[in-house]
DNA sequence: CTTGACAGCTTGTACAGACAAGTTCAAAAA
DNA sequence: TTTTTGAACTTGTCTGTACAAGCTGTCAAG
């Protein structure tokens, strides 16, 4: 540190990031700081010159020098990512376009990312936005049941200031961030009580097992049965994997038909699977819902060519992005925000059951 | 410009901006420059430590100060802007899903925008770029038929040596620059030949006025009549503008029903039209196909609750998305690229027309 | 009480000079 | 021929001065 305006620089710095100098806070003046460092004003002059191309301090004409306080010393960029498992597929478009609506309106831009759920692809998108100065984050995880060892990233963005917020799904070592979730627990077990009401006895249930909405509608499903009086049968389950998705549910429920196994239900984990199972369900001869009835999840209004209107669980879709944008942008302006919005499921009831030996 | 510096400063950065002072070029020493200002060597320095920050410039101790070479004076983002009309409807989530895999794969992120179609958003879309860094734009032209009287944003991208290619639609002041468009005016030809070719002669067409893509389709609908040696009617078309879609060609093609007009088959701008229509005609007390033939536009795919696989044209969408992202990167690579690409339509035979008088 | 002039502060521009530190290249030495 | 030396250049640091331009609170005039 044999250089004179470098040793103010950073004397400076690190009054300002230990706090004792408050954004906002005006600074001595050019002269008491020369005086007091006994260097010349000029010196002083580039130390603080090279401070505020750095961002830490803004100097007004006439009046003097101040901390700056726009988010931390870093100018904003007024943009935020939105890091999703998919961009085209399903309800994704309309949470993104939810978001974006309010972030137009706000002045922000959206950086949008996708992870096709893979964690080295989510960890590989935040490496490259901590890199990039946005303003905040809004992220799906990716197979949010599979233990995150990533933790180390999000501790980065709480380094730096960067606010974040989870939604659909979250990390079971980061419970306590902010989330926007949908209550999957209790939307199962309303799908899976109408059909025993419906007077169902054997109802397949198919979950995927890497997200933790797989894990809390599975939860439900077994709440409702235990409600039900009915015994929980492990056999009745079909679990599959994200790669699996396609073919997995698929074959499994098949194998089950062909094997004879009692079938009066199908608890889907969501729209998606659902018309899966339906056209597996067509090719081994029975018909949906006269001999099986089904139930999905997201009331993604598709049909899938199926001819049949789902009954299913109402997913916000644009609301859940609105109101995730939303927080982001509260976090965002410092204001303090409940960490946990938990959305309420709504049944919607279409033509895909039928009550039992009707 | 009373201040001296700031003279200096757009001096040499005019010479760079023209080429006079090419990426590597030593600049004149601070001494030479003192001299031929005629001012004292700290002003020079002054001027030169602002080029330096804003990226023109850089120094090396010893040696001199040298013009920056770095991809234009501005470090690259790897942010690419994408800004559709619409984001969550229709075939868009698709195209944006194309152009991310191609991007994604390349190390850039998408930034995303919306006009809504409308062209006070897509001038504000722009001017928040130009303010932004980003290393190009993939733009789908909001109203593409109305005049374009923001030519002047265009230019300041060509100036500032920002890449950006149009899709779907073009103006017509920049039929010059590159483009990915569909052939919509073969299209529409193909479309209106194959229900002529069932034997359709009173052919109603429902096109769109305010983008070159309803223009087109009008044109291929039009040619498609002559050379069937069908009269052309205006009476027959009915044009709409963005704002009016949800209502317009409803109510008007209702009125021509009420009318007694005899309709055999509607042309319709889109998929999306196509199914507003067919509510409109069943309302009426008509059935599609067996009174009405009708076909659609871009194979969205849906069916919209009409139990209908339309007669369309193929839109490659995904496709679309990554022709003109890949088109994109070897722009901003330098390398020469067509101008004008355009893709080939292809009919879709649905069940949504029937030949005449079967 | 309100207004306006002004003194005294602040930062901004500009000058001139001195020396430090790194680079370059040619002449001198090996 | 190769290596070393060193003068002459470059930019970097630092000092000191002068005046311009902008802000702020005080104090006197209205």
């Amino acid at each position: 540190m044999a250089v004179k305006y470098h040793q103010i620089e950073t004397d400076i710095k690190n009054l300002i990031l230990s706090e004792e100098i408050k954004p906002g806070d005006k600074l001595p003046s050019e002269n008491i700081l020369a005086k007091k460092y006994e260097v010349s004003r000029q010196t002083v002059r580039k130390a603080l010159a090279d401070l505020e191309v750095e961002g830490y301090i803004y100097a007004v004409h006439g009046s003097g020098t101040f901390c700056s306080d726009a988010s931390r010393f870093k100018k904003e960029s007024k943009d935020i990512a939105v890091v999703m498992t998919y961009l085209s597929d399903y309800i994704f478009p309309k949470v993104i376009s939810g978001i974006d609506s309010v972030l137009e309106e706000n002045g922000y831009s959206i950086i949008l990312k996708n992870t096709g759920n893979s964690r080295s692809r989510e960890i590989r998108c935040l490496e490259e936005l901590i890199e990039k100065n946005i303003d905040g984050i809004i992220i799906e995880p990716s197979k949010s049941n599979v233990f995150c060892k990533h933790k180390d990233l999000y501790d980065k963005l709480d380094k730096y200031g960067i606010p974040y917020i989870f939604i659909q799904g979250e990390y079971s070592v980061m419970e306590n961030k902010t989330h926007v979730l949908m209550d999957d627990e209790k939307g199962a077990y309303l799908l899976t009580r109408y059909l025993i009401d419906l007077g169902h006895r054997n109802i397949v249930g198919v979950f995927k097992s890497d997200d933790t909405q797989g894990q809390n509608r599975h939860m439900g499903y077994a709440r409702a049965l235990a409600e039900g009086g009915i015994a929980y049968d492990p056999k009745k389950i079909i679990w599959f994997y994200t790669e699996d998705r396609a073919v997995h549910p698929y074959v499994n429920l098949q194998e089950m038909i062909k094997k004879g196994e009692a079938i009066d239900a199908v608890v889907a984990y969501n729209d998606q699977i659902a018309f899966h199972l339906i056209k597996a369900i067509r090719e081994m001869g029975l018909r949906v819902p006269e001999d099986i009835s089904i139930t999905g999840y997201d009331n993604s209004q598709a049909q899938g060519n199926s001819g049949i209107n789902l009954t299913t669980v109402a997913h916000p879709q644009e609301e859940l992005g609105k109101i995730a944008a939303r927080m982001l942008l509260s976090m965002i302006k410092g204001e303090q925000n409940e960490k946990r919005v938990i959305i309420e499921p709504e049944l919607i009831i279409g033509n895909s059951c039928r009550k039992k030996n009707e």
